[in-house]
DNA sequence: AGACGAACCCGGACGC
DNA sequence: TGCGTCCGGGTTCGTC
């Protein structure tokens, strides 16, 4: 599942390719991935757009192009993009292509439909795609007192509350519980009851997994591909995620698996007790 | 406000 | 081998 460290390794690669290239064309093979404008809309206001930037926020992919224009990609759970050379085989998946100036192409491809690709034409339109965000957790900007003030605002279990993109934006299922590990705190653990020492160890827990998940060029459990088609590495580095019944890295005790938030949620009993600590 | 379930999807796993 | 069923997960939305 693309979270922040699938996206932001999508974008650095990227950006040094596409930036100054021009659409010329567009294929939609299923147009609901289009969210905004129509789909018909789409086809005709991309093409002889020039891409100027490659940013991302959150989860979301952001392409800023000439004129005040933008194109946002949202791939959910299984979606990828892909730049090919024109011409190059497409996968069973491809919902759309993106036909550059150069003899590439951007390829969107989802299995299971539920990515979305965004077209504005200036920055309240792209505003109103990401307003609902949080705060960027590997900004400089987002400080321990910033997360401070969220747990004390927001009276939920620490699970829920990362995977809310209003709290903080870029998490999912796999960093979240990786970033609770480090942290020691259970999934389950009320923010009310969080010290500031406790807070302290999750802003350090989630900024030190999600770095680590950019410096292997994302998590690919299943369908995760980076720009070029390319798996990425930090399936093996995971220390709780997927990793039920062995061994806890830390302590030896077998990690275990539960259901919160109706998230598969993978801990361990010993190090993420649910007693404040 | 927050908890929960449904909906959107479909490949893969599982049971028979 | 084949078929029916369940599961999962990011996000939104409706309901309690």
């Amino acid at each position: 599942m693309p979270e922040l460290p699938e996206v932001e390794t999508i974008r650095r690669d990227l950006e040094r390719h596409v930036v100054g290239r021009r659409f010329v064309g567009v294929k939609l093979t299923w147009p609901g991935c289009i969210d905004r404008p129509s789909s018909e809309a789409f086809e005709r206001l991309l093409p002889g757009r020039r891409i100027e930037a490659v940013e991302r926020r959150g989860k979301f992919l952001i392409l800023r192009l000439d004129d005040g224009w933008a194109l946002a990609v949202h791939l959910r759970m299984t979606g990828r993009l892909t730049r090919r050379s024109q011409g190059s085989e497409r996968g069973r998946h491809l919902r759309a292509v993106l036909r550059l100036d150069d003899g590439h192409e951007l390829q969107f491809e989802d299995q299971r439909k539920f990515g979305r690709l965004y077209l504005v034409p200036d920055a309240a339109a792209l505003a109103d795609v990401l307003a609902k965000l949080g705060p960027e957790p590997l900004a400089a900007t987002f400080t321990v007192d910033d997360l401070r003030a969220l747990v004390r605002r927001r009276h939920t279990a620490l699970k829920p509350l990362l995977l809310d993109q209003r709290a903080i934006a870029g998490l999912g299922n796999i960093y979240v519980d990786e970033a609770l590990f480090r942290a020691g705190l259970h999934p389950l653990r009320r923010t009310e009851t969080l010290s500031d020492d406790g807070i302290r160890r999750l802003h350090a827990g989630i900024v030190e997994a999600l770095e680590q998940g950019i410096r292997n060029r994302g998590t690919t459990l299943s369908s995760y591909r980076d720009a070029w088609g390319t798996a990425g590495l930090n399936q093996e580095q995971l220390l709780v995620f997927r990793r039920e019944g062995t061994p806890c890295p830390r302590c030896g005790t077998p990690i275990e698996k539960m259901r919160v938030a109706g998230r598969g949620t993978h801990y361990c009993p010993r190090c993420q007790p649910l007693s404040r600590q």
